[in-house]
DNA sequence: GAATAATGGATAGTAGTGCTGTCTGCTTTC
DNA sequence: GAAAGCAGACAGCACTACTATCCATTATTC
């Protein structure tokens, strides 16, 4: 097909395919001419991967080049593939001015995981993620905070064993590749969706009335 | 204390404080003659507020006003203020183009809801959100996912209950206020790191010698 | 009390992101 | 052979989140 007809079915405007061939996000088509190429479904695949990445998991367009060229490339290394998936989706870390604190944030981290016996790179991105996290809440004054977390991680676990199954279930090692893509950052916002949608429910379990919690009359 | 010790104690430069005090997102400080002000810990703790919602929960300047103004408001409805800061963070549902697939995803959330037994208005935002992800996985041929979907939920369950645990163990309307906003945005952002970390300890777990998992030898 | 620095307020400018529009010279289709 | 479509290059644009400059005051310091 041609870029037109790309254009139809996947319902992006024609510039903007223009642009990711330009950018790399999406292979070029077979030539048939010197200008003229042709498209076909695995372009429609890959464009809509794309529109995924953007629009549903919220990557900016040069995550979503990173993470493709990750998933082109030959390697069927899953824990690599996971790895830059996982990079992607952090805004280069804002690590906390007050750097004492980031440290012993860290700490606590650290201590978190060896309590749940998680194994951990060091400098895994999401370990001064969750430490910066922590840190802005207690300036916040909200050390109680680090509670929750606690619990965050002891259900965070149940998370990453659906993840985990998730990718197992795939055959084929590209098959896999994408699952780890789409499991992640479409699991994501399924994630924050769902959490929205639970607190709802346990508020209106909690305050059948439209009642705030200190007001029980 | 004046705008430059603001500035120093809380690392936000003048301008850009400026800024947000043009945006309303700081209410102005306390004059002192016709053109001068003065501030003190109260917009240190907003401005960490602001910067904690832009830095790590990465909340675009508009959705940090909108949820400060509620913040602001004297109602001391805890579901209210929950689903302003819920509105928040979904990025304005870009609702999938096929019509009649995200009608279908949405009945497919609603009998989720039905079977956990969970509250919820018809209109909440994060439901269409929920709905677009599982479009979104189908049209790239994941439709396995809406499995990993409702393992989410089950477990999204406990993370409300933690959620609503945090809320209510604030004293106060204000304090609840502030941890409806802290809760919400940061443990978004807790929760995704926690994800993350949860994944590759499970991964490592699962394939202990870096080897990927079609490949047990 | 004069020089220097900082402040509030207004306005303009800037860097980055994600497209969108326009043009030219082909190619395809009718 | 006329109209439409296409590839590729490049310019432009809307939006976001600041940042810089200016000016008339006010504060501080010597």
């Amino acid at each position: 097909m041609r870029i037109g007809e790309l254009s139809k079915r996947t319902g992006v405007a024609v510039p903007t395919i223009k642009y990711y061939l330009r950018e790399g996000m999406l292979p070029p088509g077979e030539r048939t001419s010197p200008n003229q190429a042709r498209y076909d479904e695995t372009h429609i695949h890959r464009l809509r991967l794309v529109r995924a990445l953007i629009d549903v998991g919220g990557l900016p367009v040069a995550k979503v080049k990173e993470v493709l060229t990750t998933v082109d490339s030959p390697s069927g290394d899953i824990e690599k593939l996971l790895g830059t998936v996982q990079r992607a989706v952090f805004p280069a870390l804002p690590t906390s001015a007050e750097v004492e604190m980031q440290a012993a944030a860290e700490q606590e981290v650290h201590a978190l995981l060896d309590e749940l016996g998680w194994y951990c790179r060091d400098n895994h991105p999401a370990l001064s993620v969750l430490a910066t996290v922590l840190v802005s809440a207690q300036t916040l004054g909200h050390s109680g905070f680090l509670d929750t977390v606690r619990r965050y991680a002891t259900i965070s676990e149940q998370i990453g064993v659906a993840d985990l199954d998730y990718i197992a279930d795939k055959r084929g090692v590209d098959g896999m590749l994408e699952s780890v893509v789409v499991g992640t950052i479409l699991g994501d916002t399924a994630l924050i969706a769902l959490r929205r949608l639970a607190q709802v429910a346990e508020s209106a379990k909690r305050y059948p009335d439209r009642r705030r919690p200190d007001d029980p009359a």
